[in-house]
DNA sequence: ATGACTAAGTTGTATATGCGACTTCGGCCG
DNA sequence: CGGCCGAAGTCGCATATACAACTTAGTCAT
């Protein structure tokens, strides 16, 4: 079972063509990047997202991180239980009842302070990696996607 | 605990600048476009990017997978597993010796053939979001990240 | 040839991600 | 006021992802 023409040209134009594979593949290598930078301080550049996410908006519901994160609930509410466990977020009520808000505790704000270094390098890492104007058209594609849009 | 003006600014910055925030989201955004469009197949793009590497090396073995698509060897080690459990794959030798290649079934291949007219509706509308300018980009950027080169 | 070293793969553990089903509040309608 | 409905959250399940530790199989030097 050798390629045949047939299947060597459907799979030449997926891998040659497949905007999926680029952006996992750039997901993948980029996440490694501020990963690797943020290991010392015990933090994950996804629960940093979600902590600077909380922070930005002082109070936040569930339902509107994931508006603006695109994000689904389940995912969020797990990830929030990880950093609830951590000590970075508290919620009023504690209890996941209906109208819960989220908050950033005094430590999570503590740590985002100290993570400020290691950020500056991974982004100064990516962008190296990335390139200028690949930074910008990033920012522009994450807009076009409805970054900071909480009606999606 | 407000936020102070320090704490402001470095939130505010990370928000509107950091990229892996934006590539995040649009690895997401991105990716549920073509799991949604595969759905009905059975299959997610994260297992169709595989296929599709095996394919178009022939015989593939781990270590160049993990190369080319920038994954850890434990993740592909996995993503392989659950893949040979749908009959897509196949090992030879099919325990997980040394030298062992890996090659996409008949049935693996059927499948790929099938696919194609969800992934061209889900190219379209990934196409669609991100708009041909960024779609060029990112091509650019997965080429300077090293898709493709084996030899990271 | 044999022992040391190294590379390749697997397994344990943890997090991230999403779908589907379920639960439980709140608000609205009569 | 009481019941219904829909939205918000949680939980079960499956996969994707990576690090650390372990296993094993080639390789290489003597």
């Amino acid at each position: 079972m050798k390629r045949s023409g047939a299947d060597a040209k459907l799979v030449d134009r997926i891998a040659g063509d497949c905007i999926a594979v680029r952006v996992r593949l750039i997901n993948r290598v980029i996440s490694a990047v501020y990963d690797e930078a943020l290991r010392p301080l015990g933090i994950r550049i996804s629960q940093a997202n979600l902590l600077v996410a909380v922070a930005r908006m002082g109070e936040a519901r569930p339902v509107d991180l994931c508006k603006v994160l695109r994000i689904e609930k389940s995912t969020l509410s797990r990830d929030v239980e990880v950093m609830k466990g951590n000590g970075w977020l508290e919620s009023d009520p504690p209890v996941g009842g209906r109208n819960q808000v989220l908050r950033v505790t005094p430590a999570g704000r503590d740590l985002l302070a100290r993570s400020r270094p290691a950020w500056e390098a991974a982004q100064a890492e990516a962008s190296r990696l990335i390139g200028a104007p690949g930074v910008d058209a990033l920012k522009e594609i994450a807009g076009r996607l409805g970054l900071g849009t909480p009606a999606g």
